[in-house]
RNA sequence: UGGGGUGUGGCCAAGCGGUAAGGCAACGGGCUUUGAACCCGUCAUUCGCAGGUUCGAAUCCUGCCACCCCAGCCA
């Protein structure tokens, strides 16, 4: 499942640290979201990492869930995100954790922590607090509080945890420096009161732990080995690293960071994302546009094909930005040898074939042209059928292939047609076209010496049946969204709804969602949307990729 | 103008002092009853810039420049 070649700094890392034998046990790393929004393709590239990595040295990862904020955080997305690690293919076993499992010993850190003068509780006003902590430049103050007593500090904590101060009143801070370049290191609060109630630990708490004072002690207490995580944090290690050299802890995890993934003509941002969402922009977080492993799923992008992304993209600390062409390939790769093909017109324009003697004439065709493993259905050709208004034109453009007046072309897997003579409504535009078919021309006992110069789709009339087809294409026009301005850069175009024809043989198919609708792209069958047997709902996972393009 | 991170072709990315892998894209050709897929081939005299060390530098040193991140009681 994995590819051993792939080499990477954390990779090379983690084997350095094997064959050094500075870990003792197998290798431990964890996934550690927060539950309070979807899981995207740029957490894709984490999971994939993290438990990639585990995969291949033989260890084991973690699912944590880092809830450590009541007010933002909820059940419905420890869900979902469960739902979605599975269904990229990922195992955590018995291994389903929360930092809230852990809020006892933390706070047992916590009074160590005091007891060692290193923390204080504040009573700086989050105004006073953001004044006192200085600039990029400036350095801060220290608070008046900074110097209470251990006592002092150990008995106004222990109230903060009794419930006898109002929310926001004061915080526990770590004692380090209000002089330190880094602002992380400007005695960072660690806990703050919060009563509101958590979606595990119900009103057990009102003070919460932040994510500086949380994180790296339930890293060593699961005896994380390689604590994985994004670039912003690395002004975080410092902190990170205090943390655990001043409390009694027998395990100190190294944390390494890596670039979060850029996808062109998208955002990662939860908070855009979400305001897509609340301003109806899309449909939901599962949206298929969207790049949230819930809208792929529903694009039809196979978990495979996000995986073999996510490998090629690579890890390193550099800021990047992915062509969407690259997930696009992947995408078609993982299905091209496996998915069925199937013939459909977006937007029917009737055929009528004036030389045709019986009711319909049956033909068969391969599921898929190399595959025979995927068998064949049959298909029939009648008096009227349907082609797609792209593949006739009375001026066509030049190196045009498909069907033009008096000439010829090949439908597939059937017959040579040649187009006698068109009906057209007031405006001019082309709405019947007649046309004789030679029947020696059959498909695959051709005689006739004919050779169209192209070769369309089409959907028999009575062997059709109505399709309700939706393009996809980016959620944004630009290629860098800006997050101020994404009702601007939000690509209206980005859904269009076709109603057409796909014919019979695919409604049933019950064990696959995926086809392949020759010449128009990869679709997605969604059992779920489908209102009625006479009418099917198919998403494009992706468009096939375009070798001519008309000029204009 | 404090701290942290990064600069290799259009987009990713190898490279770890010995003379620029690979993938995607693009372009040319072959094959083709999907203008798909597949197959061949082309695509960095040069590694942000300028100096220096060395027989030899993308790799070592020095100095510049550019971009990203940090001033939540978010993670």
């Amino acid at each position: 499942m994995y590819d051993d070649t792939i080499k990477d700094f954390i990779r090379e890392r983690v084997s350095r640290d094997i064959q050094e034998e500075r870990i003792s046990g197998g290798v431990v790393t964890r996934f550690p979201p927060e539950p309070n929004g979807y899981l995207h393709i740029g957490h894709a590239k984490s999971i994939c990492l993290n438990f990639g990595i585990a995969e291949e040295f033989g260890g084991i990862t973690y699912l944590r869930f880092d809830d450590t904020n009541p007010l933002s955080e909820s059940e419905a997305f420890v869900v979902a995100i469960q739902r979605d690690v599975k269904w990229l293919g990922f195992d955590w076993e018995s291994r389903l954790t929360f930092a809230s499992d852990y809020f006892p010993q933390l706070y047992e850190f916590a009074e160590e922590l005091i007891k060692r003068d290193k923390a204080f509780v504040c009573d700086l006003s989050f105004e006073e607090l953001q004044r006192s902590r200085g600039s990029l430049i400036e350095p801060g103050t220290d608070s008046p509080f900074r110097n209470r007593s251990k006592e002092e500090n150990l008995e106004l904590f222990r109230r903060m945890r009794a419930g006898e101060f109002a929310t926001g009143l004061k915080t526990l801070r770590a004692k380090i420096d209000m002089r330190a370049p880094n602002i992380n290191m400007r005695d960072p609060v660690l806990y703050r009161i919060i009563h509101a109630s958590h979606h595990r630990t119900d009103s057990q708490w009102c003070i919460y732990p932040m994510y500086d004072f949380t994180h790296c002690i339930c890293d060593a207490l699961e005896g994380v080995t390689h604590s994985l995580c994004t670039l912003e944090f690395a002004d975080h290690r410092p902190l990170y690293d205090w943390v655990l050299e001043n409390i009694n802890i027998n395990f100190h995890p190294p944390q390494i960071e890596f670039s979060r993934l850029g996808l062109e003509y998208n955002v990662m941002s939860k908070r855009v994302l979400n305001q897509l969402v609340e301003n109806r922009f899309v449909s939901g977080w599962d949206d298929p546009r969207m790049p949230t492993l819930s809208g792929l799923r529903k694009r039809g992008v196979p978990p495979a094909a996000i995986r073999d992304f996510c490998n090629r993209v690579g890890v390193t600390k550099q800021n990047n930005n992915i062509e969407t062409e690259l997930l696009d390939f992947c995408i078609r790769n993982t299905l091209e040898s496996t998915t069925r093909r199937a013939m459909a017109v977006k937007q029917p324009l009737a055929v009528e074939i004036t030389n045709i003697e019986a009711d319909e004439l049956v033909l068969e065709a391969p599921w898929h042209p190399k595959n025979e493993e995927l068998g064949v259905r049959t298909l029939t050709f009648g008096r009227t059928i349907y082609i797609d208004h792209d593949d006739f034109a009375i001026s066509p453009p030049p190196k045009f292939r498909r069907l033009v007046p008096g000439g010829l072309v090949r439908l597939r897997y059937a017959f040579i047609i040649e187009c006698l003579d068109v009906e057209r409504d007031e405006d001019g535009t082309v709405t019947k076209v007649f046309a004789k078919y030679y029947p020696s021309s059959k498909s695959g006992s051709d005689s006739s010496g004919l050779k169209p110069k192209g070769v369309i789709q089409f959907v028999t009339a009575n062997n059709g049946v109505k399709a309700e087809m939706h393009d996809y294409d980016r959620l944004f026009s630009v290629p860098i969204p800006r997050q101020e301005k994404f009702e601007l850069e939000f690509n209206p175009d980005s859904h269009v709804v076709h109603h057409g024809f796909v014919e019979k043989a695919v409604f049933a198919i019950s064990d696959d969602p995926n086809f392949q609708f020759e010449r128009l792209g990869f679709y997605f069958r969604s059992f779920d949307e489908s209102p009625n047997q006479d009418q099917l709902v198919f998403h494009r996972t992706v468009p096939l990729n375009q070798g001519w393009k008309p000029k204009l």
